[in-house]
Parts: C-alpha cells; structure tokens; sequence
DNA sequence: CTCCTTGGGAAGTGCCACTATCCAAGCATG
DNA sequence: CATGCTTGGATAGTGGCACTTCCCAAGGAG
C-alpha cells in the first residue's frame, strides 16, 4: 500500500507518517521508484503501536524509538532484550542521593524486598530503573509525609506479584522472542494503565458499597 | 516566612512559585505590606503537592487547578468531594463510540462487571469517566490484536478490587474530609506510580526466577 | 503535454511549563 | 540620610516537543 492508504488505515495523517519515519520510529517502505513507496501490514501495526506508545502511553517520540529499537533488536537475548526495551521506557526522574527523604526511601525499599524474599530484586537493585524509580516515589510519599513503609507496601506488593505470573503466563503465549518482547512493551504501556483504570473503578465501587451512591 | 524563605524550603524557584501564585494553585500569603507576603507550613505543604502532581504525576497545570479546587471545596459532600477532585484528574480521551473496536469493548467491560457483579460501576456506568477510559483502553487493546476480554482482566480486577478496599481502609484513618481527600489525590497521583513500580518490579522478580537472570 | 498525486525535506505552529526582566516599594546598613 | 540589597507583582520571552504547512521535483493518468 502507498503512503496515503496507510494514513487513511490508520487514521494518521501523511505528514504525520513521515515525521515517524523521519525520526525512526517507522521502518521506510519499499522503494518503488523515486517518488513512491510501498508499505505493508508489519507498517500498519508497527504504525499503531507507536500511536499506542505516543497517545496512551504518553512515552516522548525519543523514548518510543529507544524501545522499538530494543523490539527489533534480534542478536540480543529474551532476557537481555525485554529488560532493554522495558528499562527505555521512561520513568520517574531519578532520586536525590543526599536527600534523607531518599536514603530512608532506599532502607524501606530493601527492607520490603527482603521481606518479600525478593532476591534478583535485591540483587539487581540500583541498576534497574524500576528500582530507582520506586525509591523516588517511595521518598516523595514520605516527603509529603503519607505512610509508605515496608509493612504499607508489602500486601500491594504481594498483589503485584500476582499480576506480574499472569503476565508472564500470557506472554509465554507467543511464539517469536519479536512477538514476545512487543507485548511485553505493549503490556507495560498500554495494559499497565487499563490496570490503573481498574483500580479507580474498584475505588469507586468499594466507595459506593461502603458509603453509598449519594 | 517569605517567598524566598518558601522557595528554599521547597526547592522550587522564586519564579515558579510566584507561576503558581499566578495560576491559582497555591493560596496568596497574608499580605504583611506593598512588598511583603508571609507564607506558612500550609504553603509548603501544598506546594509539595503541587510540585508532586505536576512532576510525578505529569498533571497538566489546568487539572491541577480543577483537582484542588475541589479538594478545598468544604462545602460539599464526602464522597462528591471525592469523586468531583478524582474525575478532574486527566483520563485517556474518550472513545468514538461509532468505532467497531469501541462497541466491541464496551459489551466486554460491561460483561467484566456484570461477572464480578460490580454494580454501582454498571449504574455509575458511561457518567464516570474512569469507565469512559476503560472502554478506551480496551478498544486500543482490541485494535492492535491483543486478547483483553473480560476473562482476561476479571483476574486482574479481583486483584485491584483488593487494592482498593486496603486503599479505602487507609483513607478511613484520616479525621477531616479535607485530609481523605486530599489523600485520596495523593494516592490516585502518587501511590499508583508505587503501584506500577511494584508490578515492574514483580514482572523483573518473576521473569528472573522464570528464565534466570543471564 | 498537462494536471494531479506522491514522497521527501525544511521551516513554521501551537501548546505548555516555566523563566528572565523590569519596576516600584521596602528594609538594612553605614 | 544615602546606598544597595531584597521583595512581590506584572509582562514578555524561552525551550521543548509533537506535529503540520509549504514547497519542490518526479511520476503516472488522461
């Protein structure tokens, strides 16, 4: 297909279509000649997965081309791969060393994984992230001065886990490590808030239940 | 204590704060003469709140505006309080109810509640825009070919509904409405990062004891 | 041959969260 | 009292980002 029919499949506009491609989010089509180009349906889902990325996700245009890269990246590993594209995403800025807040963040953070018994957790620690990023929101619950102790976090912790086997019960599902790692981005980006919406209609309900509708 | 006083406590910028002042989202000090303005702990702790959804919870300065409104709005209700200050929260857009994928996820979040047998979230049903995003999500879901039924997510929702009943029982230990409400912000904005952080971690945790951690 | 379409690149737009500058009024110190 | 700093308020400007507009040369259709 031409560049103007994956624009009307897609709902994205052509000049749209050739900033993502400009900006190498976009594999280039096939050059037919000088001026066309043809494209196809790995374009077309790739092309919605990146407006996934962009509009749901709310992940910069710079990110989304640090993760995709990872997707396609096929001389890397399963592991390797997944925690590559995932640890691209982007996340809570990293925490202030010096700031008590933070070091007191750090000790709960580590004492909620060792009663967990969460050891790569531990072991990983301050390389991933994700670990990074929980020790920041951990230190600004505190600064803002909310609970937010290993024995507040453990039970949601445990209910996390939960959700993380059947994530990975679902991900085993697919066959291609490609296929694998893009819903593993997918499920970060675009599950992760479907999650959040869950929890909020949860809120309400539980809400409802316990002081009424009014 | 002053301006500055106020600026270095918090480590947010003169002029940012005077931004906010500007924007409604910090109440002017008690004005002491023409060039003099006293702030107190109330300030700094909505400044801190402030700062915290707008750079950890990426809320757009116009919604924190709305969210905070209705947190000081002492004159209503508990729970309309509650809900007006979460709804003002920024959601995913609405969907286009004319799409295919839309129709096709409204019949499966209705099925997902009527499963779990959540009946305040089917009577509350499209008025509560957290609904309103859930179908969104699921349509988008829908739209790139990843399974999101309500088999799929009842799991998932048993699993937020016990998060959130743990949230409200936190929520109960405040005494004022102001504080639960306020609390309840914090928590949509700040614990549900935590939240994120947690399954992040939880997925790292599982897929190393799955596949070790080569 | 003429006109419309196509793909590509450079420059411009609009939004938003700040930020720099200016100004007049205090206050502090010598 | 003079000088020079700080303070709060207002206005205009900045930088980043996700597009979007404009223009051009090359095809292809009639």
């Amino acid at each position: 297909m031409r560049l103007s029919e994956l624009s009307a499949r897609s709902g994205v506009s052509t000049a749209t279509i050739k900033y993502y491609l400009r900006e190498g989010l976009l594999a280039p089509g096939r050059q037919l000649n000088a001026t066309t180009a043809e494209y196809d349906e790995t374009h077309l889902r790739r092309l919605r997965l990146v407006r996934a990325l962009i509009q749901v996700g709310r992940v910069p245009v710079a990110s989304a081309r640090e993760v995709l890269k990872h997707v396609d990246d096929e001389s890397l590993g399963r592991t390797i791969r997944l925690g590559a594209a995932l640890w691209a995403l982007p996340q809570a800025p990293d925490p202030d060393e010096e700031d008590p807040a933070t070091i007191a963040a750090t000790a709960e953070v580590d004492r909620l994984l060792r009663t967990l018994g969460w050891d790569a957790a531990r072991e990983i620690g301050a390389l991933s992230p994700v670990h990074r990023s929980l020790v920041a929101l951990v230190a600004t619950q505190i600064r803002l001065g909310y609970p937010c102790d290993a024995e507040t976090m453990a039970p949601y912790a445990e209910l996390m886990r939960q959700a993380a086997a059947r994530d990975l019960d679902r991900m085993e599902t697919y066959e291609s490590d490609t296929e694998m790692v893009e819903s593993a981005v997918s499920s970060a980006v675009l599950f992760e808030p479907v999650l959040r919406a869950l929890h909020r209609l949860a809120q309400e309900e539980e809400s409802a239940r316990r002081y009424g509708l009014g």
